[in-house]
DNA sequence: GTTATTTTAGAACAATCGTTCAAGATGGTA
DNA sequence: TACCATCTTGAACGATTGTTCTAAAATAAC
């Protein structure tokens, strides 16, 4: 055996997710990734692959450690209220940190022309509508929402405001606005 | 006086138009244009001056476009036909020519670090928004939505809802279930 | 037909892009 | 202690970036 990494790879992959997160793929160049990751060209290189393969693994971790979020942000004593804290944590997270989705920043810079963000992405969605679909059916069935609900369609639908919710956010940099667009789709969704 | 430009200034804009439209700013090189738009490079630069500025020349005619179609859009004989129309006219768009919309590409991609880009699609997403609130205030005033819906807040909400409909749309591909996302929208709107 | 002015064409610019490589430093194992 | 696989370093690669410049071609006005 050889010497050890000086550095955590997890670490750094992390502040290389930030700066990708901040300014996209493409507006992020390899001096960049240098000079915050704080790392040499070749350690960059050996360790995660080249630029594409260090994104990928940067918006693998971030959709992991979303997820992740949105599961622990569904609190709450009945499914409906676990669906409303999930929506009020997101645009919190937003609006405190001032940075919106990298999935979604990925989704409308990447996605179309880039398989592997693309599916990276798909995937990601798909967890969080299937989530969002659990609770609703769960709401259903002891009434919160209507009988005639379909909670499939419902969570994609919800799923899909919140993109909404961060582009306003983006245009408006009102947290008054964004806060009152969640809870008029929050109360679209409980009727 | 002297020669006359060869070519229609205008006409080769939206050849770049389409282009940055489809591949975004960052990755959309200069020789890219070149090649798209036909023309020499010091012809690009002595008619639209540098990159950066050609882009938001293309930005404020795709803002001018969309809003226009919008407008055309709302056909019908209710205000809220109006809005119905409006909505499934721009699904029907996005589904047909598998693009979506440009200003929202634009948004994630640089409207949070860019001014000028923010500016211009800010203004632009004021313009629909305010044009859905005049329809939405007639349609409540017609008693075609109820009393206690705000119109304004309404409109956000709608046009907010577009992007996520792309969003849904890049994702899926899926024609039909962005028709099906777009029908719960109007749905939930006329309640 | 001359002149003035603009447009063209394409070479060329320095800067930056993503990437590679060779050489030196390090430290666990034999 | 000697080995050597691995990590670090920094220079360097060719390609591409956005932009500029010069000279030739073209045309409207005189």
């Amino acid at each position: 055996m050889a010497r050890k990494k000086e550095f955590d790879p997890e670490e750094r992959m992390e502040k290389a997710r930030d700066l990708f997160w901040e300014k996209g793929y493409n507006a992020t160049s390899m001096e960049d990734l240098v000079q915050t990751m704080g790392l040499n060209r070749g350690s960059i290189y050996d360790t995660y692959g080249d630029k594409h393969s260090l994104y990928l693994q940067c918006l693998g971790n971030y959709a992991a450690e979303k997820l992740k979020e949105h599961k622990e942000a569904a609190s709450g004593t009945s499914p409906m209220e676990r669906v409303e804290n999930m929506i009020r944590s997101a645009v919190e997270a937003t609006v405190n940190t001032g940075k919106c989705c990298m999935a979604v920043n990925s989704t409308f810079e990447l996605a179309a022309v880039d398989q592997s963000v693309h599916s990276i992405i798909k995937n990601n969605w798909k967890d969080i509508v299937d989530f969002f679909e659990q609770l609703l059916t769960d709401a259903k069935a002891q009434g919160e929402i209507s009988a005639d609900k379909d909670p499939k369609l419902m969570a994609e639908f919800i799923a899909a405001n919140f993109t909404g919710l961060w582009q306003t956010f983006i245009l408006s940099k009102d947290k008054k606005q964004v806060e009152k667009l969640a809870q008029f789709l929050i109360d679209m969704v409980k009727h």
